[in-house]
DNA sequence: ATGAAAGCGCTAACAG
DNA sequence: CTGTTAGCGCTTTCAT
């Protein structure tokens, strides 16, 4: 049985409510009787029970994260920044994981309401309006994702691939194929409106493949599309499909830059290490864990914060290949 | 404010503690009584009060799971596995990330054993006696260590590296080198031993590197006193420094597995894509991830659960370089 | 500055 | 089978 306020209350003589008040208004108590209960608490090793707290304040000191994929490798370090923050400020931090399922993105969020002080959505599925409602329930913040009248934590996405694509262009490539992921995936839209817009300021084309799943499956999938449609570059929604794409070239025969050229998004550490090193994105992942559990803490006000993304040119993307009947 | 069981009871027309019954003991109420309350509570959208439940209870529906570093690559299929696990067995999931530093792993214990059913250790750092002292506290399953008195989950390091080692002495490898990470892991000790034995068996030697820290810089670092024993292969303590191992010889200009044979262990996602691809001791985290959450929630006895590895053969291990003056 | 008492939402004897 | 009561550990009025 743990140590409680009464033990050490007892302990040092004095009532409960200042053994309370003596750790959470210390204020309240004279200097002498607050270190003689500090004293006694430390020697017992009291701990507060959360839940107990929870209970009569309503605040309970848990945050919670909520991601469609813990393996996929764009989390991680969304996830450690933002355990990191939540614990520098003293929380506890809940994860779950939705499996990229919608209908347990709600049912996660709706079990965990009760038991968090807020919650940081990564990349939800679910619709605007759902989102919305549950703000009702519980605390939000959503990351990699604008919905009005939320605090989102964003990244430049659209930027990032514009500068591709602006890329792409000067290395002469005309026909770019844009590999997407999930239909459902902001980010993903965002960076389709990007890549259309820049596409059509640097003269070339680009052309929709998929959706298909956020994984290196789903990357792989697309392949036949992508070379079918004569694209010389492709950029995938993700580094994960990035990957895919390199290993069905490569199986397919199809030398990467050489014929085809292939751009990712995350910096995932894979990237890095893959051969071709995959040229990429970079998103602040980290950042924007840090910065989601900050806003949840400061009950911050409905407003986008957007965070800088920029383009890692590695040796997955090069000169288009000589047209060749 | 959110509906609670009595506004169930008043809606339902019955005393709280009936309400109550239904949740949690439905067989000590009617049928029909527990339809009716059941059916208002849906109305209601009510939602036990897990911190009030947990107060009377003494049982929280939480776990948690403290790991040393989430972007490891080992660890996310590991938490992917547990938190699933959890889910389906309707617990919710805290994280801790310890960055590697002891004293925070104790710290994470105790401050978190008062919100959880149990928590997983996974390879930890701390010393067994003050593991056992904080099982006193909460109920702990260690994963990836063997810590007597406890339920462990254990992977067959051994057996994999015993694997690795033949293979390499088939090869034709005689001096390899076994690079270690953090003095304090567990598996390394048990790496090194199994390294030794087999080493004995097969007739080659085996020299320590390290210890250095288990990331990619920790590899890198060891390189050059890895080159400087003459060893044509290397074992690494995982696969983010066989990766840090890899990228120093490219830089060094040798030629994997050419001159030097590297052995990881993990086989992490990078792994896969990484070239030369890895070769390395395939270790089931999500299996122990499960496992680890299952026995937590059966309140397992004090039994070792051994899982098995194998190695997975690919390209940065081949043929022992001719000797050459 | 401190004590007394009520109450957070729920469960668990105990009656009936 | 259901209602009553007490109490989990803590905070928070309200007195004093």
């Amino acid at each position: 049985m743990a140590v409680t306020l009464k033990d050490v209350a007892r302990a040092s003589g004095v009532h409960v409510s200042t053994v309370s008040r003596a750790f959470s208004a210390a204020h309240l108590v004279n200097a002498r009787t607050r270190a003689r209960v500090l004293a006694a608490a430390d020697e017992l090793g009291y701990r507060p029970n959360r839940a107990a707290r929870a209970l009569s304040t309503r605040r309970t000191g848990n945050l919670g994260v909520v991601v469609a994929d813990i393996a996929n490798p764009f989390f991680p370090p969304l996830l450690k920044a933002a355990q990191e923050e939540a614990r520098a400020r003293d929380h506890h931090l809940f994860i779950a994981d939705t499996d990229e399922r919608t209908a347990v993105e709600e049912e996660a969020v709706r079990s965990l309401a009760g038991q968090v002080d807020g919650l940081v959505l990564a990349a939800p599925r679910m619709s605007d309006r759902l989102i919305r409602e549950l703000a009702a329930e519980v605390p939000l913040v959503v990351v990699n994702r604008r919905v009005r009248g939320l605090p989102c934590v964003l990244m430049d996405v659209g930027g990032g691939i514009a500068r591709a694509v602006a890329r792409l262009a000067a290395l002469g490539h005309r026909d770019l194929a844009l590999v997407s992921g999930p239909a459902a995936s902001w980010t993903g839209r965002r960076a389709a409106r990007a890549a259309g817009a820049a596409a059509r300021e640097h003269g070339v084309r680009v052309h929709r493949v998929g959706p298909h799943p956020p994984t290196e499956e789903g990357g792989a999938a697309a392949f036949d599309a992508v070379a079918g449609l004569g694209a010389t570059a492709a950029l995938a929604h993700n580094d994960l499909m990035a990957l895919g794409l390199l290993a069905a070239a490569r199986e397919r025969g199809v030398p990467v830059p050489g014929r085809l050229s292939v751009v990712g998004v995350d910096d995932s550490l894979t990237a890095r290490h893959t051969r071709p090193a995959l040229t990429t994105v970079a998103m602040p992942a980290g950042e924007a864990g840090r910065a989601a559990v900050d806003l949840l803490l400061r009950g911050a006000a409905p407003r986008d914060l957007v965070l800088g993304t920029r383009l890692v040119e590695r040796d997955s993307t090069g000169p288009a290949p000589r047209a060749q009947a």
